[in-house]
DNA sequence: CAGCATCCACCGGGATACTG
DNA sequence: CAGTATCCCGGTGGATGCTG
């Protein structure tokens, strides 16, 4: 946790990227990297960015394959999800014109560099999941 | 990426704490890891527990102190977020009985353990902000 | 100072219908 | 089959006022 601890201290006038961190000193809207924490949440946080871009991790898939694999996701969402995600450039999106129209989606390298952080993170909601639930418990338990 | 892929990739019946992956088969409701990733991020995804968390690591804070340090926050939320985060372990609450009262909020190391996985996210965000940036402007500039 | 309750605006996201 | 547009509901979160 020594490296942890180093990276999470930082004085704020240094350059994010060296230093990333969640906000030792001031955690305002000025602090550069809890805008960079809110624009990762906000894009991969959504219900549905996470999971359309592991599926799309192993191969490329067109629009109903998709939504068959993604499933619950609604038709509006997916393409939603999709539109963000080639907008950042972690999705390419390949139209054939042919009749009937086919579209390939694939994730881009940039989207598939994404798996390992977070899996970093999957593996520890994983690991701690078990311990969450049984803090969750116990304070719905004895909330006194 | 090896290892990477490797951790993808999971035939559905393997435990999930072995092989947490983001759904190389079908990303059903049914799906396990589905459950925990949706967990995790709307423990973490919200719009301020991360930054609370981060403001925590380092040292123990009470009410006050921390609505300073994450600003931005309004009363309200706070509460609710501080609520939440000791709810699942990862912030202990200590409550001194004076007058005037003082708590005094403080990360568990379930809370600072999280610091790891999320710096990886962060370093992340922080190493492609730029792509992205570059990528969304592409993209806002030529949908054609 | 810490915390709860109330009210309200906003937006994510589901269902559905229509176009190329 | 792929994509867009419209409608609508529910949750999130901000502002504010009241209590211990």
């Amino acid at each position: 946790m020594a490296t942890t601890d180093a990276a999470l201290r930082i004085t704020a006038d240094e350059p994010l990227v060296d230093h990333p961190h969640l906000g030792s000193s001031t955690c305002s809207t000025d602090n550069p990297a809890s805008a960079v924490i809110r624009d990762v949440l906000s894009r991969v946080g959504d219900k549905w960015s996470l999971l359309v871009i592991g599926v799309l991790h192993d191969e490329p898939l067109r629009f109903t394959a998709l939504q068959r694999k993604v499933d619950g996701i609604s038709h509006r969402m997916l393409t939603q999800t999709l539109r963000n995600l080639e907008r950042d450039g972690l999705v390419s999106r390949t139209s054939y014109p042919e009749i009937p129209p086919r579209v390939e989606y694939a994730a881009t390298p940039l989207g598939r560099s994404l798996s390992e952080p977070v899996l970093g993170l999957v593996g520890w909601a994983a690991a701690n999941h078990e311990e969450i639930m049984a803090s969750r418990e116990g304070y719905d338990g004895a909330p006194a």
